[in-house]
DNA sequence: ATACTTTGTTTATAATATTAAACAAAATAT
DNA sequence: ATATTTTGTTTAATATTATAAACAAAGTAT
Protein backbone atom coordinates (compact mmCIF):
# COMPACT_ATOMS: atom_id res chain seq x y z
CA UNK A 1 0.00 0.00 0.00
CA UNK A 2 1.71 3.14 -1.23
CA UNK A 3 0.06 6.43 0.84
CA UNK A 4 2.60 9.37 -0.33
CA UNK A 5 1.34 9.68 -3.52
CA UNK A 6 -2.31 10.15 -2.54
CA UNK A 7 -1.35 12.67 -0.20
CA UNK A 8 0.79 14.49 -2.09
CA UNK A 9 -2.70 14.93 -4.61
CA UNK A 10 -4.34 16.00 -1.45
CA UNK A 11 -2.09 18.33 -0.38
CA UNK A 12 -1.97 19.75 -3.94
CA UNK A 13 -5.54 19.94 -4.41
CA UNK A 14 -5.23 22.62 -1.40
CA UNK A 15 -2.39 24.75 -2.66
CA UNK A 16 -0.65 23.91 -0.06
CA UNK A 17 3.88 23.87 0.01
CA UNK A 18 4.90 21.11 2.15
CA UNK A 19 6.17 24.30 4.52
CA UNK A 20 3.00 25.21 4.97
CA UNK A 21 1.03 21.95 5.12
CA UNK A 22 4.27 21.07 7.76
CA UNK A 23 3.03 24.25 9.87
CA UNK A 24 -0.99 23.17 9.71
CA UNK A 25 -0.10 19.79 11.04
CA UNK A 26 3.08 20.50 13.44
CA UNK A 27 4.66 17.57 11.34
CA UNK A 28 8.65 18.63 10.20
CA UNK A 29 9.33 19.22 6.34
CA UNK A 30 11.65 16.61 5.80
CA UNK A 31 9.01 13.96 7.62
CA UNK A 32 6.05 15.15 5.10
CA UNK A 33 8.31 15.28 1.95
CA UNK A 34 10.00 11.38 3.14
CA UNK A 35 5.72 10.20 3.37
CA UNK A 36 4.87 11.52 0.19
CA UNK A 37 7.93 9.32 -1.38
CA UNK A 38 7.09 6.27 0.32
CA UNK A 39 10.48 6.55 1.98
CA UNK A 40 9.14 5.90 5.89
CA UNK A 41 5.75 4.50 6.97
CA UNK A 42 4.58 7.05 9.35
CA UNK A 43 3.31 6.20 12.40
CA UNK A 44 -1.22 6.20 13.14
CA UNK A 45 -0.55 9.25 15.55
CA UNK A 46 1.78 11.29 12.59
CA UNK A 47 -0.48 10.20 9.61
CA UNK A 48 -3.93 11.57 11.75
CA UNK A 49 -1.99 15.03 12.62
CA UNK A 50 -1.46 15.47 8.87
CA UNK A 51 -4.95 14.09 7.26
CA UNK A 52 -6.63 16.44 10.17
CA UNK A 53 -4.97 19.42 8.32
CA UNK A 54 -6.01 18.35 5.17
CA UNK A 55 -9.40 18.03 6.53
CA UNK A 56 -9.11 14.84 5.53
CA UNK A 57 -10.61 11.55 7.94
CA UNK A 58 -8.51 8.44 8.47
CA UNK A 59 -12.06 6.36 6.83
CA UNK A 60 -12.15 8.37 4.34
CA UNK A 61 -8.27 8.72 3.45
CA UNK A 62 -8.12 5.11 3.11
CA UNK A 63 -11.10 4.38 1.16
CA UNK A 64 -9.98 6.09 -1.20
CA UNK A 65 -6.79 4.12 -1.66
CA UNK A 66 -8.39 0.90 -0.98
CA UNK A 67 -11.33 1.69 -3.69
CA UNK A 68 -8.53 2.50 -6.73
CA UNK A 69 -6.93 -0.90 -5.42
CA UNK A 70 -9.96 -3.12 -6.13
CA UNK A 71 -11.27 -2.96 -9.89
CA UNK A 72 -14.04 -4.45 -11.12
CA UNK A 73 -13.92 -8.17 -9.44
CA UNK A 74 -15.95 -10.97 -9.74
CA UNK A 75 -14.17 -13.53 -7.51
CA UNK A 76 -12.92 -12.28 -3.93
CA UNK A 77 -11.24 -15.23 -1.44
CA UNK A 78 -11.21 -14.81 2.49
CA UNK A 79 -7.99 -13.06 2.21
CA UNK A 80 -9.61 -10.53 0.20
CA UNK A 81 -12.97 -10.23 2.00
CA UNK A 82 -13.13 -7.98 5.14
CA UNK A 83 -14.81 -7.59 8.48
CA UNK A 84 -17.61 -5.18 8.83
CA UNK A 85 -18.92 -5.95 12.24
CA UNK A 86 -18.55 -3.01 14.62
CA UNK A 87 -20.31 -5.55 17.70
CA UNK A 88 -18.44 -7.25 20.33
CA UNK A 89 -18.67 -11.23 19.72
CA UNK A 90 -19.95 -11.23 16.08
CA UNK A 91 -17.45 -11.32 13.27
CA UNK A 92 -19.07 -10.37 9.33
CA UNK A 93 -17.04 -11.31 6.78
CA UNK A 94 -17.72 -9.40 3.55
CA UNK A 95 -16.76 -7.92 0.30
CA UNK A 96 -14.45 -4.68 0.57
CA UNK A 97 -16.11 -1.07 0.44
CA UNK A 98 -15.24 -0.38 -3.22
CA UNK A 99 -16.90 -3.74 -4.45
CA UNK A 100 -20.07 -3.57 -2.14
CA UNK A 101 -23.14 -3.42 -3.83
CA UNK A 102 -25.91 -1.15 -2.85
CA UNK A 103 -28.58 -4.24 -3.70
CA UNK A 104 -27.34 -7.48 -1.82
CA UNK A 105 -24.50 -7.96 0.67
CA UNK A 106 -23.65 -11.52 1.64
CA UNK A 107 -21.89 -12.29 4.40
CA UNK A 108 -19.78 -14.96 6.56
CA UNK A 109 -21.04 -14.85 10.15
CA UNK A 110 -19.65 -15.81 13.38
CA UNK A 111 -21.14 -15.77 16.36
CA UNK A 112 -19.23 -16.33 19.62
CA UNK A 113 -21.08 -17.69 22.40
CA UNK A 114 -23.16 -15.97 24.03
CA UNK A 115 -22.60 -13.02 21.08
CA UNK A 116 -25.72 -11.26 19.68
CA UNK A 117 -26.52 -8.38 17.21
CA UNK A 118 -27.05 -6.47 20.38
CA UNK A 119 -29.75 -5.44 22.56
CA UNK A 120 -31.71 -3.11 20.21
CA UNK A 121 -33.44 -5.62 17.69
CA UNK A 122 -32.56 -3.94 13.75
CA UNK A 123 -35.12 -2.46 11.85
CA UNK A 124 -34.20 -1.18 7.96
CA UNK A 125 -35.40 -2.05 4.84
CA UNK A 126 -35.19 -4.89 2.84
CA UNK A 127 -35.24 -8.67 3.61
CA UNK A 128 -32.79 -11.14 4.35
CA UNK A 129 -32.32 -14.15 4.61
CA UNK A 130 -29.37 -16.70 5.40
CA UNK A 131 -28.03 -20.69 6.19
CA UNK A 132 -26.67 -22.13 9.48
CA UNK A 133 -23.81 -23.92 9.37
CA UNK A 134 -23.01 -24.90 12.55
CA UNK A 135 -23.85 -24.15 16.45
CA UNK A 136 -27.07 -22.99 17.62
CA UNK A 137 -28.46 -19.54 17.19
CA UNK A 138 -31.91 -17.81 18.58
CA UNK A 139 -33.31 -15.86 16.12
CA UNK A 140 -36.46 -13.31 17.43
CA UNK A 141 -38.30 -12.02 14.35
CA UNK A 142 -41.33 -9.51 16.07
CA UNK A 143 -41.51 -11.28 19.51
CA UNK A 144 -41.82 -15.08 18.14
CA UNK A 145 -38.49 -17.11 18.61
CA UNK A 146 -37.06 -19.70 16.43
CA UNK A 147 -34.22 -21.89 17.14
CA UNK A 148 -31.69 -22.42 14.34
CA UNK A 149 -28.95 -25.25 13.48
CA UNK A 150 -27.24 -26.86 11.12
CA UNK A 151 -28.33 -26.79 7.35
CA UNK A 152 -31.60 -24.49 8.62
CA UNK A 153 -32.59 -21.68 6.26
CA UNK A 154 -34.44 -18.31 7.82
CA UNK A 155 -36.50 -15.42 5.72
CA UNK A 156 -38.02 -12.60 6.94
CA UNK A 157 -38.53 -8.68 6.08
CA UNK A 158 -35.86 -6.45 7.17
CA UNK A 159 -38.65 -3.87 8.79
CA UNK A 160 -39.74 -6.03 11.21
CA UNK A 161 -37.60 -6.42 14.68
CA UNK A 162 -34.71 -9.01 14.55
CA UNK A 163 -32.11 -10.19 17.05
CA UNK A 164 -29.71 -13.08 16.80
CA UNK A 165 -28.12 -14.77 19.61
CA UNK A 166 -25.60 -17.73 19.54
CA UNK A 167 -27.33 -19.75 22.35
CA UNK A 168 -24.89 -22.49 22.39
CA UNK A 169 -21.52 -23.50 23.97
CA UNK A 170 -19.68 -23.26 20.75
CA UNK A 171 -18.84 -21.00 17.81
CA UNK A 172 -22.12 -20.62 15.57
CA UNK A 173 -21.80 -19.57 11.83
CA UNK A 174 -24.35 -18.40 9.22
CA UNK A 175 -23.72 -17.31 5.80
CA UNK A 176 -26.72 -14.23 4.99
CA UNK A 177 -27.81 -12.25 2.36
CA UNK A 178 -29.85 -9.11 2.77
CA UNK A 179 -30.92 -6.03 0.98
CA UNK A 180 -30.37 -3.23 1.03
CA UNK A 181 -26.88 -3.53 2.69
CA UNK A 182 -27.68 -2.23 6.50
CA UNK A 183 -23.92 -1.14 6.87
CA UNK B 1 -7.91 8.52 18.42
CA UNK B 2 -7.78 5.44 20.43
CA UNK B 3 -7.51 2.37 18.18
CA UNK B 4 -6.28 -0.39 20.37
CA UNK B 5 -9.25 -1.37 22.19
CA UNK B 6 -11.14 -1.60 18.69
CA UNK B 7 -8.39 -4.03 17.53
CA UNK B 8 -8.63 -6.35 20.82
CA UNK B 9 -12.54 -6.40 19.87
CA UNK B 10 -11.97 -7.28 16.33
CA UNK B 11 -9.29 -9.80 17.55
CA UNK B 12 -11.72 -11.04 20.12
CA UNK B 13 -14.44 -11.76 17.51
CA UNK B 14 -12.50 -14.02 15.78
CA UNK B 15 -11.57 -16.43 18.45
CA UNK B 16 -7.96 -15.35 18.23
CA UNK B 17 -5.30 -14.86 21.22
CA UNK B 18 -2.17 -12.25 20.85
CA UNK B 19 0.01 -15.36 19.63
CA UNK B 20 -2.20 -16.34 17.06
CA UNK B 21 -2.73 -13.49 15.66
CA UNK B 22 1.26 -13.01 15.87
CA UNK B 23 1.65 -16.05 13.46
CA UNK B 24 -0.83 -14.74 11.19
CA UNK B 25 -0.27 -11.03 10.93
CA UNK B 26 3.80 -11.69 10.96
CA UNK B 27 3.93 -8.86 14.09
CA UNK B 28 5.51 -9.98 17.78
CA UNK B 29 2.86 -10.84 20.98
CA UNK B 30 4.42 -8.06 22.61
CA UNK B 31 3.98 -5.38 19.76
CA UNK B 32 0.43 -6.49 19.69
CA UNK B 33 -0.24 -6.31 23.19
CA UNK B 34 1.51 -2.00 23.23
CA UNK B 35 -0.79 -1.40 20.38
CA UNK B 36 -4.01 -2.80 22.00
CA UNK B 37 -3.48 -0.87 25.33
CA UNK B 38 -2.20 1.82 23.05
CA UNK B 39 1.06 1.96 24.84
CA UNK B 40 2.54 3.05 20.95
CA UNK B 41 1.81 4.86 17.87
CA UNK B 42 1.37 1.80 15.44
CA UNK B 43 3.02 2.46 11.58
CA UNK B 44 0.65 2.72 9.07
CA UNK B 45 2.54 -0.58 7.38
CA UNK B 46 2.52 -2.35 10.68
CA UNK B 47 -0.84 -1.50 11.41
CA UNK B 48 -1.69 -2.76 8.16
CA UNK B 49 -0.43 -5.92 8.55
CA UNK B 50 -2.22 -6.84 11.41
CA UNK B 51 -5.74 -5.93 9.94
CA UNK B 52 -4.98 -7.74 7.25
CA UNK B 53 -4.60 -10.79 8.96
CA UNK B 54 -7.97 -9.66 10.70
CA UNK B 55 -9.58 -9.40 7.43
CA UNK B 56 -9.88 -5.95 7.78
CA UNK B 57 -9.52 -3.11 5.42
CA UNK B 58 -8.00 -0.06 6.86
CA UNK B 59 -10.82 2.04 5.51
CA UNK B 60 -13.66 -0.27 6.97
CA UNK B 61 -11.48 -0.31 10.40
CA UNK B 62 -11.21 3.81 10.66
CA UNK B 63 -14.66 4.19 9.60
CA UNK B 64 -15.97 2.13 12.37
CA UNK B 65 -13.83 3.98 14.77
CA UNK B 66 -15.06 7.60 13.18
CA UNK B 67 -18.56 6.53 13.19
CA UNK B 68 -18.06 6.22 17.15
CA UNK B 69 -16.41 9.73 17.53
CA UNK B 70 -19.31 11.18 15.30
CA UNK B 71 -22.61 11.39 17.88
CA UNK B 72 -26.00 13.33 16.45
CA UNK B 73 -24.50 16.61 15.17
CA UNK B 74 -25.72 19.66 13.38
CA UNK B 75 -23.57 21.82 12.68
CA UNK B 76 -19.71 21.24 11.47
CA UNK B 77 -17.49 23.84 11.26
CA UNK B 78 -14.77 23.56 8.87
CA UNK B 79 -12.17 21.57 10.96
CA UNK B 80 -14.53 18.62 11.08
CA UNK B 81 -15.07 18.70 7.40
CA UNK B 82 -13.41 16.10 5.60
CA UNK B 83 -11.88 15.78 1.75
CA UNK B 84 -13.96 13.72 -0.11
CA UNK B 85 -12.17 14.42 -3.10
CA UNK B 86 -10.19 11.65 -5.11
CA UNK B 87 -9.56 13.82 -8.10
CA UNK B 88 -6.06 15.86 -9.18
CA UNK B 89 -6.68 19.79 -8.41
CA UNK B 90 -10.02 19.08 -6.97
CA UNK B 91 -11.14 19.95 -3.31
CA UNK B 92 -14.49 18.95 -2.25
CA UNK B 93 -15.15 19.33 1.68
CA UNK B 94 -18.06 17.81 3.08
CA UNK B 95 -19.31 16.06 6.09
CA UNK B 96 -17.56 12.99 7.19
CA UNK B 97 -18.95 9.63 6.19
CA UNK B 98 -20.73 8.97 9.47
CA UNK B 99 -22.96 11.96 9.32
CA UNK B 100 -23.63 11.65 5.12
CA UNK B 101 -26.84 11.49 4.64
CA UNK B 102 -28.07 9.25 1.70
CA UNK B 103 -30.82 11.79 0.77
CA UNK B 104 -28.62 15.36 -0.04
CA UNK B 105 -24.98 15.94 0.04
CA UNK B 106 -23.56 19.65 1.05
CA UNK B 107 -20.02 20.40 -0.68
CA UNK B 108 -17.37 23.38 -0.41
CA UNK B 109 -15.72 22.48 -3.55
CA UNK B 110 -12.73 24.37 -4.90
CA UNK B 111 -10.54 24.02 -7.94
CA UNK B 112 -7.07 24.40 -8.67
CA UNK B 113 -6.58 26.19 -12.11
CA UNK B 114 -7.03 24.21 -15.07
CA UNK B 115 -8.77 21.41 -12.81
CA UNK B 116 -11.78 19.66 -13.50
CA UNK B 117 -14.27 16.91 -12.51
CA UNK B 118 -12.74 14.34 -15.47
CA UNK B 119 -12.36 13.61 -18.80
CA UNK B 120 -15.58 11.41 -18.55
CA UNK B 121 -18.89 13.08 -17.68
CA UNK B 122 -20.17 12.01 -14.54
CA UNK B 123 -23.79 10.59 -14.81
CA UNK B 124 -25.65 9.60 -11.99
CA UNK B 125 -29.42 9.46 -10.94
CA UNK B 126 -30.66 12.79 -8.87
CA UNK B 127 -30.34 16.41 -9.08
CA UNK B 128 -27.12 18.70 -8.92
CA UNK B 129 -27.49 22.53 -8.17
CA UNK B 130 -24.96 25.32 -6.56
CA UNK B 131 -23.90 28.77 -6.54
CA UNK B 132 -20.14 30.05 -7.95
CA UNK B 133 -18.33 31.63 -5.09
CA UNK B 134 -15.55 33.18 -6.98
CA UNK B 135 -13.10 32.33 -10.28
CA UNK B 136 -14.24 31.13 -14.03
CA UNK B 137 -16.07 27.84 -14.29
CA UNK B 138 -17.19 25.84 -17.17
CA UNK B 139 -19.79 24.03 -16.65
CA UNK B 140 -21.00 21.32 -19.84
CA UNK B 141 -24.33 19.94 -19.34
CA UNK B 142 -25.68 17.38 -22.75
CA UNK B 143 -23.30 19.47 -25.24
CA UNK B 144 -24.37 22.72 -23.79
CA UNK B 145 -21.78 24.70 -22.66
CA UNK B 146 -22.00 27.52 -19.84
CA UNK B 147 -19.91 30.02 -17.99
CA UNK B 148 -20.01 30.29 -14.39
CA UNK B 149 -19.19 33.73 -12.51
CA UNK B 150 -19.31 34.64 -8.71
CA UNK B 151 -23.13 35.00 -7.79
CA UNK B 152 -24.37 32.39 -10.74
CA UNK B 153 -26.36 29.61 -9.56
CA UNK B 154 -27.07 26.23 -11.61
CA UNK B 155 -29.61 23.66 -11.75
CA UNK B 156 -29.72 20.32 -13.43
CA UNK B 157 -30.59 17.03 -13.34
CA UNK B 158 -27.19 14.80 -12.31
CA UNK B 159 -28.43 12.01 -15.24
CA UNK B 160 -27.37 14.56 -17.90
CA UNK B 161 -23.65 14.15 -18.92
CA UNK B 162 -22.21 16.77 -17.16
CA UNK B 163 -18.47 18.16 -16.29
CA UNK B 164 -17.63 21.01 -14.51
CA UNK B 165 -14.25 23.09 -15.56
CA UNK B 166 -12.03 26.05 -13.63
CA UNK B 167 -11.23 28.02 -16.59
CA UNK B 168 -9.46 30.86 -15.09
CA UNK B 169 -6.17 31.06 -13.67
CA UNK B 170 -7.33 31.52 -10.28
CA UNK B 171 -8.85 29.48 -8.03
CA UNK B 172 -12.24 28.65 -8.34
CA UNK B 173 -14.94 27.90 -5.54
CA UNK B 174 -18.25 26.78 -5.45
CA UNK B 175 -20.94 25.65 -2.92
CA UNK B 176 -23.18 22.70 -4.09
CA UNK B 177 -26.03 20.56 -3.03
CA UNK B 178 -26.57 17.22 -4.89
CA UNK B 179 -29.01 14.12 -4.18
CA UNK B 180 -28.07 11.24 -3.62
CA UNK B 181 -24.74 11.52 -2.83
CA UNK B 182 -22.29 10.73 -5.55
CA UNK B 183 -19.39 9.37 -3.48
C1' DA C 1 -3.32 -30.47 44.71
C1' DT C 2 0.50 -30.21 41.24
C1' DA C 3 2.44 -29.75 36.99
C1' DC C 4 1.90 -27.96 32.47
C1' DT C 5 -0.05 -25.04 29.02
C1' DT C 6 -1.67 -20.78 27.51
C1' DT C 7 -2.73 -16.22 28.47
C1' DG C 8 -1.24 -11.05 28.21
C1' DT C 9 2.34 -7.77 30.10
C1' DT C 10 6.89 -5.94 30.76
C1' DT C 11 11.83 -4.73 29.48
C1' DA C 12 16.37 -4.19 27.30
C1' DT C 13 17.91 -4.17 22.56
C1' DA C 14 17.55 -3.51 17.63
C1' DA C 15 15.24 -1.27 14.03
C1' DT C 16 12.75 2.48 12.29
C1' DA C 17 10.47 6.96 12.25
C1' DT C 18 10.97 11.93 13.25
C1' DT C 19 13.54 15.99 13.76
C1' DA C 20 16.42 19.98 12.62
C1' DA C 21 19.58 21.80 9.67
C1' DA C 22 22.03 21.95 5.38
C1' DC C 23 21.30 21.45 0.51
C1' DA C 24 20.19 22.23 -4.41
C1' DA C 25 16.58 23.46 -7.78
C1' DA C 26 12.92 26.27 -9.25
C1' DA C 27 10.16 30.41 -9.00
C1' DT C 28 9.78 35.31 -8.00
C1' DA C 29 11.48 39.89 -7.34
C1' DT C 30 14.68 43.64 -8.15
C1' DA D 1 20.88 39.12 -15.44
C1' DT D 2 21.30 38.88 -10.28
C1' DA D 3 19.68 38.47 -5.95
C1' DT D 4 16.05 36.66 -3.07
C1' DT D 5 12.55 33.86 -1.81
C1' DT D 6 10.26 29.46 -1.97
C1' DT D 7 10.31 24.93 -3.38
C1' DG D 8 11.25 19.80 -2.13
C1' DT D 9 15.16 16.57 -0.89
C1' DT D 10 18.84 14.74 1.87
C1' DT D 11 21.48 13.64 6.22
C1' DA D 12 23.22 13.09 10.96
C1' DA D 13 21.16 13.15 15.53
C1' DT D 14 17.22 12.16 18.35
C1' DA D 15 13.02 9.97 19.60
C1' DT D 16 9.91 6.37 18.97
C1' DT D 17 8.42 1.88 17.54
C1' DA D 18 9.26 -3.19 16.98
C1' DT D 19 11.55 -7.18 18.59
C1' DA D 20 12.83 -11.17 21.47
C1' DA D 21 13.04 -12.97 25.79
C1' DA D 22 11.71 -13.12 30.54
C1' DC D 23 7.74 -12.65 33.47
C1' DA D 24 3.52 -13.44 36.23
C1' DA D 25 -1.37 -14.74 36.08
C1' DA D 26 -5.03 -17.56 34.60
C1' DG D 27 -6.64 -21.88 32.65
C1' DT D 28 -6.17 -27.20 31.73
C1' DA D 29 -4.67 -31.49 32.42
C1' DT D 30 -2.91 -35.24 35.13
Amino acid sequence: MLIGSKLKVFRKNKGLSLRALAELSDVTVGTLSQIENDNTSPSVGTLKRVLKALSLSMGDFFDSIEANETGERVCFPPAEQVEVSPLEGLSLLGLPRSARSQRIQILSETYQPGASTGKDYYSHEGEECGVCLEGEVELRVDGQIYRLGPGDIYYFDSQKQHRFTNVGKTVAKIISACTPSSF
